[in-house]
RNA sequence: UGGGGCGUCGCCAAGUGGUAAGGCAGCGGCUUUUGAUGCCGCCAUUCGCAGGUUCGAAUCCUGCCGCCCCAG
């Protein structure tokens, strides 16, 4: 079995146990975090597990890879049951709606492609969540999130996790050093394959569950339907536009459902080479398109931007890299301003990079150190 | 109704006697804790229509239909 209060960063009354020690673990109704509730119970720590209700009941009702409605609250519950912990569902539909939901559209509308998952991290799980742990008297809130918390020499510093495959750095990078100080992520050190593993042993009925995909609060994957029942009067269809000849090329069916870098769904065809979505004029209700090379970025910059820990002594020794999109490997860049409290900056990257859509967030790493990020707010077309 | 040209998958387009390339679009799948990208697979028994020649035609011949250009 592992060393439990390394894996908490804990120290309970015994050495080798959280004896005395009070665990919040914020419970999705998935296999992550039911494992690490199994792990916190195993610990000797008295465990408190805690499920957000996220959207409405009826909607999410038997569908499969979504978390925090219906089934998922019952799985929680069931696993909580099965170890012997305290659980407690509250309700956040209407914090989560404003939160994340509404502003979710507001980014369509805006021609921009957001990222709720961030904004949940950041506002219902790392604001309110930790505040209700913290109002429970416990001394850390643990989740399953695939990252690693590392105390370094002068601040906790965020890492990413050791499965790269698995690693969930990119949408945790809002999260401030308090926030940081409290939370524990016990999973991140672990291979996925490992934690199914732990669920077999711990005999968890979420052992063989899905892992969660696509936006939670979003049935069938069908986005733009959410986007449209929350503002009907906009997704109005508009031209589609050449990017450099202005030529009009066609019509699409609203803005809301194209993004930057976007190949299909054009409808578009008898081109030697496919178009791609170069950009969303939303104020004139346009989508550009243009050949790949359009897409090429030089340099892209970030708004609100978080930093976590002290900017590296040497960038020399350690190169920076930023990640413009969840999968992608950090490509190197370098850094035009003040990173942190919410000012803005510049990143540029040491070769053109592809696909760089406003709304998404950039996530600055020093190697496998993460430093902090921000939402992506406009872009420099490289040039040639 | 003089002359010339053209009509092959939704679009672009190879193929001039030997049994329908390719690209774009579309569809399906894989991948994926956001949206994309990417990758894999599928996608014309049929070549405007009707006859004819031939062992065999999208490819040759005839007629018809349609479109384009020039000339009027």
């Amino acid at each position: 079995m592992h060393d439990l209060p390394a894996l908490f960063q804990l120290r309970g009354d015994a050495r080798d146990s959280l004896n005395g020690k009070r665990v919040v673990v914020a419970m999705s109704g998935g296999v992550d975090s039911s494992v690490v509730a199994a792990l916190a119970a195993s610990s000797g720590a008295e465990v408190i597990g805690i499920t957000l209700q996220l959207y409405d009941h009826g909607e999410a009702t038997g569908r499969k890879g979504a978390c925090c409605a219906g089934d998922d609250i019952r799985d929680a519950r069931a696993v909580s049951d099965r170890l012997g912990i305290a659980h407690y569902v509250f309700d956040h539909e209407s914090a989560f709606r404003e939160s994340v939901v509404e502003r979710f559209a507001d980014d369509y509308l805006a021609g921009r492609t957001p990222v709720p998952c961030i904004r949940c991290n950041m506002g219902p799980k790392f604001t309110d969540l930790l505040a209700m742990a913290r109002e429970l008297g416990a001394d850390c809130l643990a989740t399953g999130h695939y990252v690693r918390r590392v105390e370094g020499t002068t601040a906790s510093e965020l890492h990413r996790a050791i499965d790269p495959a698995r690693d969930q750095s990119y949408f945790l990078y809002g999260t401030t050093e308090e926030q940081l100080d409290f939370l524990r992520f016990p999973l991140g050190g672990l291979p996925k394959p490992a934690v199914r593993q732990l669920a077999e042993t711990f005999r968890l009925k979420v052992a063989a569950k899905p892992d969660s995909q696509d936006i939670c609060f979003v049935p069938q994957g069908d986005y733009a339907a959410v986007v449209r029942k929350l503002r009907p009067d906009a997704a109005d269809e508009g031209a589609i536009i050449h990017a450099t000849s202005g030529a009009v090329l066609g019509r699409h069916k609203g803005v809301i459902h194209y993004t930057v870098g976007q190949r299909r769904g054009l409808e578009i065809g008898g081109l030697a080479e496919p178009l791609y979505v170069t950009g969303i004029d939303a104020t004139r209700g346009a989508v550009l398109v243009g050949p790949r090379h359009l897409l090429a970025v030089s340099s892209a910059r970030i708004i609100e931007t978080n930093r976590i820990g002290p900017m590296p002594v040497d960038p020399l020794t350690a190169p920076l890299t930023a990640k413009v999109r969840s999968l992608a490997k950090p490509v190197p860049i370098t850094l035009e301003g003040s990173l942190g409290d919410g000012r803005a900056v510049t990143i540029r990257f040491a070769g053109p990079e592809y696909g760089v859509a406003p709304g998404q967030a950039a996530v600055l790493y020093a190697g496998e150190r993460v430093l902090g990020g921000g939402w992506i707010d406009s872009t420099e077309a490289a040039r040639g």
